[in-house]
RNA sequence: GGCUCCGUAGCUUAAUGGAUAGAGCAUCUGACUACGGAUCAGAAGGUUAGAGGUUCGAGUCCUCUCGGAGUCACCA
């Protein structure tokens, strides 16, 4: 049993034998000892000061004196302004030391059996993934990571949004546009040229719906609908959506094409296949060079007609009702949110109906006891919403539905906005981390003789480093500023710092191996320095961590972790001997605790999906 | 306007209700002629938006105010 544990343990029979008071033993607070104050762990005392009817010193000491007896492994304590400071022997941390140095699973918990179900991404495929896709990428995929690490199976789902007015925009454009241009003969990564004839869609339907305003008709219609006060400009603004159904002749094409596609009209469907592999294979070489892969694919062609079949039960069961017009919705007031409709008077789905019916399909799939949905914080009336609904249909796995939500990626000037091109490219961005490593390294020329394909790869590691240690070290409900002048540090608190403090560590051990080193041998050493001290604490706290960080589904805990272990280290490194260690036994204890050391940093980053050099 | 979230140093941020609010960037000063300087040490920088309250103890919980964002579609 963990050392905390046991003095939480120890803590509550202490204080249940002196004040005949029961104590739930995981609810005594341990604490690291703060630097200044002479201990390795701290006891908060001040809940149990009403109980004993003493001061928070007196009682303290009382506490102290009992686990002190009733610990072997404590071997000092002290009282300072109420709180019981506990001194852990050094048999403890070799003992723990001896451990951990072998075990590359340390920090894992065992297998528990419960399924869990993760959907991140899920992008349109009318465009190129973008920034904002990163950050949702990454938090799913290292919380996937952390939820396996912690004992669950998980089952990694994207969806594609592949049907739908937006691609049916990028076929009109490039049908009437791209005299046949395709990746192959343009050289052009297939999701950006999707993307290039949306963009174009909509440049071309502004161009149109600006001279339009010009026209009488629209003059006519200004006068008659504007409200009052209301400028020209604004009211066409307003008016788009509705000058674009009924007045565009792209318009007229997208609608034609939406609905021959929902006909399966052979011809569109080719178009339609054939626009979409392209984002495909495009979407492909994003997900590699972001390290990440999903299980299991749902597409919104096959699932856009779910969810009716709820629809008819719910009214069964009264929890739906239905208006006069056919539409069907529920009432949900008393829940604080409001009416929604599930279906509409023609009889055809919503998006939340789609929702409904993916996540009873699901379930029925995989079984799994939870699902989280990573999605942007703008869609959680959405999910509120949507689980609501499910726990008054009585599904049997609406309690385990989580909405994991996240705050927008921001540019310093606001919103990213597709119209105004000022959208992050995710593989712009992947190329751009790589270049500044790149950089970086040249002026320091360490790898000067690794062969140009070796050089690369090793780039592409440290930027992509650089780049999710940025993006996940924030915590996930704040909403980011990324700054794409400044792009992302590769100094101080930044992933470059912490896989730089396992090249160290790589090249002691290389070193060690090289010389026959036994890292066992240490028995003797009991010199163990304040910075020793605090990688052993750190490294004692990695398991409950992963923990924490799975339960809150927050990757930036293992990022924080990572990094102040890393900062430990080089501190350690640049404070302590090794190699011209004073002892053989200090020596061996010193590589003992820094292969510890690389071996739990590269675990921790692996959870984060970021992986480590062997030199940089 | 209703609901939800956010506000910590110039900037980016950390802190299961616990000790003197901890880092990084930027600024300034310094570091062993080798265990690699993508490092380390130090200086300066804070009324945790503001006001009340609960508590032995509040950045954290409650109330109000101010500021910002999101959302309140028969879009997805």
């Amino acid at each position: 049993m963990n050392i905390i544990s046991i003095i939480q343990q120890a803590v509550a029979q202490a204080v249940e034998q002196l004040y005949n008071h029961p104590v739930e033993a995981d609810k005594v607070l341990v604490n690291n000892t703060p630097p200044d104050f002479t201990g390795d762990y701290s006891v908060v005392i001040f809940p149990f000061v009403k109980m004993a009817g003493k001061a928070p010193d007196q009682a303290a000491a009382e506490i102290g004196r009992l686990v002190q007896e009733q610990i072997p492994q404590i071997r000092a304590h002290n009282v300072v302004k109420g709180f019981l400071n506990l001194e852990i022997d050094n048999s403890y941390w070799k003992n723990f030391l001896n451990n951990i140095v072998n075990n590359r699973q340390y920090g894992e918990q065992p297998r528990n059996g419960q399924k869990v179900m993760v959907e991140f991404s899920s992008p349109n495929t009318n465009k190129p993934l973008h920034l904002g896709h990163i950050r949702n990428i990454l938090l799913g995929w290292s919380c996937s990571q952390i939820l396996d690490a912690a004992g669950y199976d998980v089952v990694k789902v994207q969806v594609i949004n592949d049907r739908g007015v937006a691609i049916c925009k990028s076929m009109v454009s490039w049908k009437k546009f791209g005299n046949g241009q395709t990746p192959e003969n343009s050289g052009i990564k297939g999701d950006h040229l999707v993307g290039d004839y949306y963009v174009l869609f909509e440049s071309k339907t502004k161009t149109a719906y600006d001279a339009w305003q010009q026209t009488d008709d629209a003059k006519a219609i200004f006068e008659e609908k504007h409200k009052d006060r209301q400028s020209e400009q604004a009211f066409f603004k307003e008016y788009k959506n509705k000058w674009f159904n009924d007045y565009s002749d792209l318009g007229a094409e997208v609608r034609d094409t939406l609905l021959r596609w929902e006909n399966g009209d052979p011809e569109v469907m080719d178009l339609w296949k054939m626009m979409n592999n392209w984002v495909y294979s495009g979407f492909e070489k994003t997900y590699d060079d972001l390290g990440v892969g999903f299980d299991k694919l749902y597409y919104e062609s096959e699932t856009y007609l779910l969810g009716k079949d709820i629809v008819v039960e719910g009214l069964a069961k009264g929890v739906f009702y239905r208006k006069d017009d056919g539409s069907v919705w529920i009432d949900l007031t008393d829940a604080g949110h409001d009416h929604k409709l599930v279906l509409r008077a023609d009889g055809t789905s919503v998006y939340i109906t789609q929702d409904m019916g993916t996540s009873r399909i699901r379930y029925q799939e995989f079984k799994p006891s939870r699902m989280i949905y990573v999605v942007a914080d703008e869609q959680n009336y959405h999910f509120a919403v949507l689980f609501e609904t499910l726990k008054r249909l009585g599904e049997p796995y609406a309690d385990g539905l989580i909405h994991l939500n996240y705050g927008l990626v921001e540019l310093p000037t606001g919103r990213m906005k597709t119209r105004e091109g000022t959208v992050v490219d995710a593989d712009d961005l992947v190329q751009e981390v790589t270049r500044i490593a790149t950089e970086q390294s040249a002026e320091r020329g360490e790898i000067e003789n690794f062969d140009p394909a070796e050089q690369k790869e090793l780039m592409r590691l440290i930027g992509m480093g650089a780049l999710k240690f940025f993006i996940i070290k924030v915590h996930p409900k704040k909403k980011m500023i990324f700054n794409p002048e400044e792009s992302v540090d590769m100094q101080g608190q930044t992933g470059p710092y912490v896989q730089y403090s396992y090249v160290r560590i790589n090249k002691l051990l290389q070193r060690a191996e090289l010389e026959n080193i036994n890292l066992d041998q240490h028995a003797g050493y009991n010199n163990i320095q304040p910075q020793e001290k605090e990688l052993l604490l750190a490294l004692h706290q990695y398991p409950s961590v992963v923990r924490e960080a799975a339960e809150a589904y927050d990757p930036s805990l293992i990022a924080n972790f990572s990094y102040a272990l890393a900062k430990a280290y080089h501190r350690f490194w640049h404070d302590v001997k090794i190699f011209q260690a004073e002892s053989g036994e200090a020596k061996a204890f010193r590589l003992a605790l820094s292969k510890s050391v690389g071996q739990v940093l590269q675990h921790a980053m692996n959870l984060l999906g970021i992986e480590m050099p062997a030199r940089m």
